[in-house]
DNA sequence: CTGAAAGCGCTTACAG
DNA sequence: CTGAAAGCGCTTACAG
């Protein structure tokens, strides 16, 4: 494919006058060669442009210094997000990333049974994909590196939030304003929906709520799948129960915009007759003014990239690593109003209760 | 690296009772081989599991089977979804996808000197990206296959939008609704304020501008680095004119929302006071009730990834492909009040003139 | 239709 | 410190 032949290993050595065995390793290691030789090839392989190549290299070392991201996603803000934090510092540590879609089960099927066989990368890094065992165990069985960005299982190295704890600091700062009918919309994969991160994050509000002996009206809590539209959706059965909740919390803050959009829509403000928080703090939370909790995307990625890198050099790195989560109070939360009825604004049938 | 040895090609060739030549051809080329033993191998390579080595493939062949994909950004919307589509079909022909964010002026000067040369790839696609003559010879004299994802110059092929169409959309959407005094958030590249694509968005408004015989105010044109907090700053310019817009339009969605935020805060309302419209239809724009021009991002990655395919095969594809765009009406664009004075919500010193 | 042989461009024990 | 040699796992003219 390429045109103009391109310069060898051999070709440096003989400029150099030595043999391509010498000038492998004057270019490579660091030990085991005259300094003067070294300095020699290093010379004529700067002024032939030699660049090394790959294939070759891979396959005399059985080494392939690239590493899969395996991504569900990457239409969506979070996994570009994760994405770019992986890629800076793998790439930097000079491994080639390989990105794999794996948006459907098909996919990641796929995926484990064809990628590890095919000995095309050293390591993978699973974007907050959940991996089943036996996608897990043939990973292993081909000796790749594993581990998880945004990823919440433990069955592998990981870097993540807890997922729980952002839920709590959510429910808490509502709690606080002084809302005690607080409704959930609780967000699942739609192909694994035995996904440990919707027991993780509802989890959260269980513990906040009962911590504060404040009682949960399992009404108020609705579960769909990821995505605004989606929530637009459940907070229409939210806006249909009997007494209205005074806040909402989302799983997500493109969750939350659904959410506001069904309120608006009903003729209710946000905060002023239903608060409304988020999860993540993406970029455009900011620009609409969305109180939410924030968690670091970027660093995920970042952190899980170094904990690879440590795993592939044999050291013992922290192998479940959390990062800390904050609410971010914006103008879609405030005080719920003591004197509320929930009459005011009620559909018909509302007030019958 | 990998544990247990992997089954080569010479196992499947003894396993078959044939040489490793003819096993090589039974599992690739179509003619040359009897049936019986083609049919042989294959399922002796399916019972040992077999994969070929790419490695070793690719240094016998010369060919890489695989692309580089060059983004700027992973964060933003836009490029996910772009490159969403692009690893799809390029997956699915059998490519490998490399993923390279160049995101700064150095990185990208590191891609094109390094990457090139390395040899690590067939063809690059680069999304969004601007390229300099100097970098897009690099590539050239390398021989790898070049193609613009949403790209705009028409140096190499490419599929993208008209800007100027979709700009020119925006702003006739505004004329009809009786605007004149329409303002512009011109969206730049920080790094690249020559690129064509600002040229291209920003000659669309003045076609339609003049077109239609309203005058352009140049008070009205601001611009900024792409951004919704940029784009809020640029916003306050805007209310700082003497006589303010009654309708802004803004490069991006992501933009758009930042100027709303400062209309908003400035005691002002959207549409009542102040219409806006955004480009792109954000997935987050359908939840806002932005008002937007719709381009398909997903489409012309798939696009641009065929016809990358299409040069790999030597064929003679459409090198310059432009998808229509159109406009999304949604609630943020009314119609313009003729008895609008403009000082009504005045800032101090505005209804001197 | 099939096999023996050379080659792709490196790396790495094994000797010196 | 350096070189000759073998090998990584394929592919592909070149003969039959």
């Amino acid at each position: 494919m390429n045109s103009s032949r391109t310069v060898s290993l051999a070709d440096v050595a003989r400029e150099a006058g030595v043999s391509p065995a010498t000038a492998s390793r004057a270019l490579n290691s660091a030990y085991g060669v005259a300094a003067a030789t070294r300095e020699r090839v290093a010379e004529v392989a700067r002024r032939l442009e030699y660049v090394a190549s790959p294939e070759a290299a891979r396959l005399a070392t059985g080494t392939t210094r690239s590493v899969a991201l395996v991504v569900p996603h990457l239409d969506r803000w979070y996994f570009g997000e994760m994405v770019g934090g992986l890629e800076e510092v793998l790439r930097a540590a000079g491994h080639d990333v390989l990105l794999y879609h794996v948006g459907d089960p098909e996919g990641r099927h796929a995926f484990f049974e064809h990628l590890p066989a095919r000995r095309k990368v050293d390591a993978v890094v699973v974007v907050a994909v959940p991996v089943t065992d036996h996608e897990r165990r043939r990973l292993e069985l081909m000796g790749v590196t594993i581990v998880a960005a945004g990823g919440q299982d433990a069955m592998y190295p990981y870097v993540s939030i807890d997922d729980a704890a952002a839920v709590r600091q959510a429910t808490e700062h509502l709690l606080r304003l002084g809302h005690r009918r607080i409704a959930m919309i609780t967000a699942v994969d739609p192909d694994r929906t035995d996904q440990p991160i919707h027991r993780g994050r509802t989890r959260g509000f269980y513990e906040a709520m009962t911590r504060n002996d404040v009682p949960i009206d399992e009404e108020l809590v609705v579960t769909t799948t990821w995505g605004g539209v989606q929530a637009a959706e459940a907070m229409e059965k939210l806006l249909s129960v009997r007494e209205l909740p005074t806040a909402v919390l989302a799983h997500s803050d493109e969750m939350a915009l659904g959410a506001m959009r069904t309120i608006r829509r009903a003729g209710l403000r946000v905060p002023e007759d239903i608060s409304v928080i988020g999860i993540d703090d993406h970029p455009l939370a900011e620009l609409v003014d969305l109180t939410t909790v924030r968690q670091p995307v970027r660093d995920q990625g970042l952190q899980a990239a170094h904990l690879l890198l440590a795993l592939l050099r044999g050291e013992q790195p922290d192998r479940a690593q959390k990062l800390p989560t904050r609410v971010v109070v914006r103008s879609t939360t405030a005080t719920a109003r003591i004197d509320r009825s929930g009459a005011e604004h009620s559909a018909p049938g509302i007030t019958r209760h």
